[in-house]
DNA sequence: CGGAACTGTTGCGTGATGCGCAATGAATTC
DNA sequence: GAATTCATTGCGCATCACGCAACAGTTCCG
């Protein structure tokens, strides 16, 4: 009788009793034990000793006199302590501040939505940046660090489009842009230079008077989740490895080992 | 040997399981195993095999190379569904769209988890927002409108420690918070203000460009159960007074009554 | 470069323990 | 008041989860 099949898990009275736990969620609502052992396909003697563990846990209860049994508020603190863990961009926006003070430059961070890089968070410095940069400002793809970044270490699907159009805006413009060639090879020689340097960065020279960089949050995949860029004036921090960039890397590294795979 | 203590529940190994669960739950983030282990105080092979499980299950994940583990998305739907059994977030969820109608602002619900004040469910419209706000973000106490209706109807044992922790944040980077003082004192004020108005609010000295109301679901013992948010650009909104907060105000009102004794 | 000290993972045998069965009690219906 | 359905609980056996210890990677030293 070795002809069974491999258990999922590690501990049998585990998988059953979290399967039917996950039938509990999925229910509409309370319900009696016999209609929760139904459907998880458990004989109710031992659905019933699992609800009793599970209302011991907090993470079950039954509901007033009918005896129905519902999921509990410890069901609610776990869930929520998962979705908030899950939350990179909150974890990385505290130690942005630090950051900050480390390096005395204006912190950034961009997360790739629908109409391309957004800025979700950002921390200023006493430095006067002139900008009218705020939560949801999208940046460009070729002419910021920010968008850079996530040029040279996004994969090409989600970011063709908005690729193709800036593409052709650069190509309408001569001059627009200085350091690239507005061809594919050019934009390939950028990510190869990006990735090279570890970092994306922007001298003066698109903006007079502000520089950037901005470095990658990569999962497990080496795919980014998020860019980080500092933005300052001082051109001498975009030297490949400044102190500024040393500490950006620093930190993208440590965000990076922080974020969960999905 | 019956004078052992009467243990908890009905199964002994989804007991110690399930406490295991709920330290995962408690720590401040992903853990290696045999910390994980030490903290639930079980032996680091048990701890292996639970975690097994788990990971079949969903409610826990292993992030990246490093083997730690960390909750999962099942952990996350299976806190939704407990949350949605409270009937106070469905009602408030199903009307939401009503109110973000009738306002034109993006409307959010947010719940007091471990980590702070999370959001739950979220309803946009045509108004540009900022992307990375969705299912899970937290929201810091003391800048954000959410937050601070937590802060003013919240009793202070259960937000005391993240108060704290802002409040150092807060007075490390000055200026951060334009409006008020970083003491005891001035969050005291905030505090009393809120409540005398009976709504809070942001306008974009923070945030540039973004504005923000919030109001609290009470129950009958006056503390806060959810908090309803409207974001949106237009300052006028929030002058107390204007129709958005009046029409806030009513659908917090509406929502208190309905929430039940517990 | 090797070995030491960690990690996380996994067989294995055994005895504690969870499970099926069926009896019990409680509540509701005819 | 009998009958049916519900949740709950002894009981005893076979199962299965556990502790131990060996195993395989990594990192950290020397």
């Amino acid at each position: 009788m070795a002809d069974e099949k491999e258990g999922s898990g590690g501990v049998r009275a585990l998988d059953a009793a979290l399967g039917l736990l996950n039938t509990m969620a999925a229910l509409p609502g309370p319900a009696s034990l016999s209609e929760i052992a139904r459907a998880a396909d458990v004989p109710p003697s031992r659905a019933h000793r699992y609800l009793a563990s599970f209302l011991a846990a907090g993470l079950a209860e039954q509901a007033g006199r009918s005896g129905k049994y519902d999921l509990g508020p410890g069901a609610s603190v776990l869930g929520l302590a998962a979705i908030a863990r899950h939350d990179f961009v909150n974890r990385a926006a505290e130690a942005l501040s630090g950051l900050c003070d480390e390096t005395g430059m204006t912190g950034l961070i961009a997360v790739w939505g629908t109409a391309g890089a957004t800025v979700v968070r950002w921390q200023r410095t006493e430095m006067p940046v002139v900008t009218s940069m705020g939560l949801g400002t999208t940046m460009p793809l070729l002419n910021s660090a920010t968008g850079r970044a996530f040029l040279a270490w996004s994969p090409l699907a989600p970011i063709k489009a908005l690729l193709d159009r800036e593409m052709r805006l650069v190509a309408d413009t001569p001059g627009l842009i200085p350091d690239i060639e507005a061809t594919p090879e050019g934009v390939e020689a950028l990510k190869a230079q990006v990735r090279e340097q570890g970092f994306a960065s922007l001298d003066g020279r698109f903006i007079p008077g502000l520089v950037a960089i901005a470095g990658p949050v990569l999962d497990w995949q080496e795919e980014v989740q998020a860019v980080v860029t500092l933005v300052g004036t001082d051109k001498a921090a975009t030297r490949s490895g400044s102190n500024e960039v040393k500490a950006l890397q620093a930190f993208c590294r440590e965000q990076s080992l922080l974020t969960p795979g999905r």
